[in-house]
RNA sequence: UGGGGCGUAGCCAAGUGGUAAGGCAUCGGGUUUUGAUCCCGUGUACCGCAGGUUCGAAUCCUGCCGCCCCAGCCA
């Protein structure tokens, strides 16, 4: 960290933390549960604790916390694993899981048990969520609150063993039923589950909870600082109520932060199942998904994730991230990495009636303006050619300096051109134009330096590679899709759309994720999946579709 | 109506008693064979509101308002 940057609340914290001599060195945990994909919310907790370590010569543990079997499957462990090491971190051989400490949870189920503040409880769910109370009502005692530690020990080992069918007995934290934060309201320590584990496997059929199971956890590793999530805050008096009672040699301090949202998409484990479940979206790894697997599948570079959420910031208020700020990440990284190449997305023919027949003219091409050491290319020009239908318009107002009836515009790297005649179908869509090129203005030579006010981007068409370009959309239509009733209502029909493109020869064997730029469109990339069409990235900046857009606006 | 959090410009966010950083967005302008990049410039934020303490408050006190979270044998 610079001497200009600021400490969030957090590093001040570890940073005086370490001053003080309270710890020597720092240890964090990213603890996800194996039930979905990482998306961009866990890429903020990825990078803070990974981070907060890294910047302190301290350690991270990736401990799964799995301590619910009915929901866990270790396709998900892998995808976990896959996308936090494609962020850029490494937890060496600290890698580890809840279940790793299910014996030691027992044990220490069994000193709680001992010590007489944990009961097996044998009413109901539902009788338990009576018992419970409500926000503004205090519950009441279970009947079965007041059994001996004798009997207590001989449930639960009978539970251990296998003696009980789900959901007749629980193994409950014995605090207090009138408590305001109904985390007290003696939470419930273990369940009874016969169902395998996929990671534990048959070894148990009482699988603990995870309040008990983290904080445990927690403190097994020595973790000196557990970050997590603001809807946790109320949980902290029962973390710390486990370290009182088990006084285990390490004793974490848990700390929350606010969560990270992105505009126009959605950040719920749930929510992301049922768009992949339903077939709304390809899968987990879908371009459009904020999940890593689909952000990496789309083209987004690790740097530019994290990037984005440095600028965010950590502190406590709820906030809901502009989905521009994402976008400008990944332009800030490829806009210097990128090689450039050129790529007509809606192809229009224009012929260059004035151009010999047969006749092809290599034109050389940078492969990145501002950087010349990435070299050049040789693009094909002949008379045939594919321009973006954008680029044309037969009414053009004011300020459109593309092409149009009568008007000149240059090719890159090609020659000046000037459009003679439109052809159109019966329809009455253009279809072809008819333009003539001024020889003596090829690019770099002659008189090459004569000023036409636009450029626009070319492929010869003899030379072209078709190739199905999908451009992508925000999947939602609303900003925060996360609050809408039913996020069916607010979904983007128009998220997806595939169009044909004709792309210059060079990009024929461009190579699966390498991201390039197609002049004046955006930012590409082969699909890794199936390794033929191109994804959409992210557009470029467009300051003419926001002239048109307003443009639009004040019409209306 | 119980408890826990949070409220600084459109979106993030510094600031912790001395008179409101920065980024993104916006809006101008310059350069440009990508309307990209780059470079300049651009914001009266009644610091949620109302009182109070103080020479002085976004920062301290009191009251109020708004938003978020909690009633899983989910995490």
């Amino acid at each position: 960290m610079s001497e200009t940057e600021t400490r969030d609340f957090i590093r001040q914290i570890i940073h005086d933390d370490l001053e003080s001599g309270k710890h020597d060195s720092i240890v964090t945990r990213f603890p996800p549960e194996p039930n979905g994909y990482l998306h961009i919310g866990h890429v903020m907790s990825i990078c803070l604790n990974f981070g907060v370590a890294a910047e302190t010569g301290g350690k991270t543990y990736l401990r799964f916390d799995d301590t619910n079997p009915g929901r866990e499957k270790s396709e998900y462990v892998d995808a976990i694993e896959r996308d936090v090491r494609w962020l850029g971190f490494d937890w060496d051989e600290r890698l580890t899981h809840a279940s790793d400490y299910f014996e030691r949870l027992y044990e220490a189920a069994v000193r709680l048990v001992e010590m007489g503040v944990a009961y097996v409880d044998s009413l109901s769910a539902d009788e338990i969520r009576e018992y419970r109370g409500t926000l503004t009502e205090t519950g009441k005692n279970s009947p079965y609150r007041d059994r001996s530690v004798a009997e207590n020990i001989d449930l639960l080992g009978r539970m251990r063993a296998g003696e009980f069918a789900d959901g007749e007995h629980l193994l409950r934290a014995k605090i207090d039923m009138s408590s305001p934060n109904m985390n007290l309201r003696d939470p419930a320590l273990y369940r009874i589950r016969h169902i395998t584990h996929q990671h534990a496997g048959d070894a148990w059929c009482i699988y603990p909870m995870y309040d008990f199971a983290h904080t445990m956890s927690d403190a097994f590793e020595a973790i000196t600082h557990s970050l997590c999530t603001l809807e946790f805050e109320d949980h902290r008096p029962l973390y710390n109520w486990f370290l009182d009672q088990l006084q285990p040699e390490h004793r974490p301090r848990q700390i929350e932060f606010s969560r990270l949202n992105l505009a126009y998409a959605i950040t719920s484990k749930r929510k992301l199942n049922a768009l992949v479940e339903e077939q709304i979206v390809s899968g987990w790894d879908d371009p459009r998904m904020p999940t890593i697997a689909g952000m990496r599948r789309r083209g987004y570079p690790a740097a530019a994730l994290r990037q984005f959420v440095k600028l965010g910031g950590v502190t406590k208020k709820d906030k809901l991230i502009e989905m521009g700020v994402l976008e400008n990440c990944v332009r800030e990284v490829y806009g210097e990495t990128a090689e450039r190449r050129m790529a007509v997305l809606k192809p229009l023919k224009i012929v260059l009636s004035n151009y010999p027949e047969g006749q092809v003219e290599m034109m050389e091409a940078m492969n990145h303006p501002g950087n010349p050491d990435m070299g050049t290319r040789e693009m094909p020009f002949s008379r045939e050619l594919w321009i973006e239908q954008d680029d044309f318009m037969e009414e053009a107002p004011r300020k459109f300096f593309r092409l149009k009836p009568g008007g000149e515009v240059r090719l890159r790297f090609g020659y000046i051109i000037r459009c003679d005649e439109v052809i159109k179908n019966d329809a009455g869509d253009v279809v072809e134009l008819r333009c003539s090129y001024d020889a003596d203005t090829r690019s770099g030579t002659g008189s090459s330096d004569r000023k036409v006010k636009g450029t626009i981007h070319w492929v010869s068409c003899e030379h072209a590679v078709q190739t199905d370009v999908r451009l992508y959309d925000r999947l939602f239509t609303e900003a925060n899709p996360n609050s809408a009733e039913d996020f069916h209502a607010v979904l983007n029909p128009g998220s997806l759309e595939t169009v044909s493109a004709q792309l210059e020869p060079a990009l024929d064997d461009l190579e699966p994720g390498v991201a390039v730029q197609f002049e004046r469109l955006g930012y590409f990339c082969r699909d890794s999946v199936d390794g033929q069409a191109i994804n959409r990235i992210v557009t470029l900046r467009d300051s003419w579709a926001k002239l048109e857009k307003q443009a639009m606006q004040q019409q209306n």
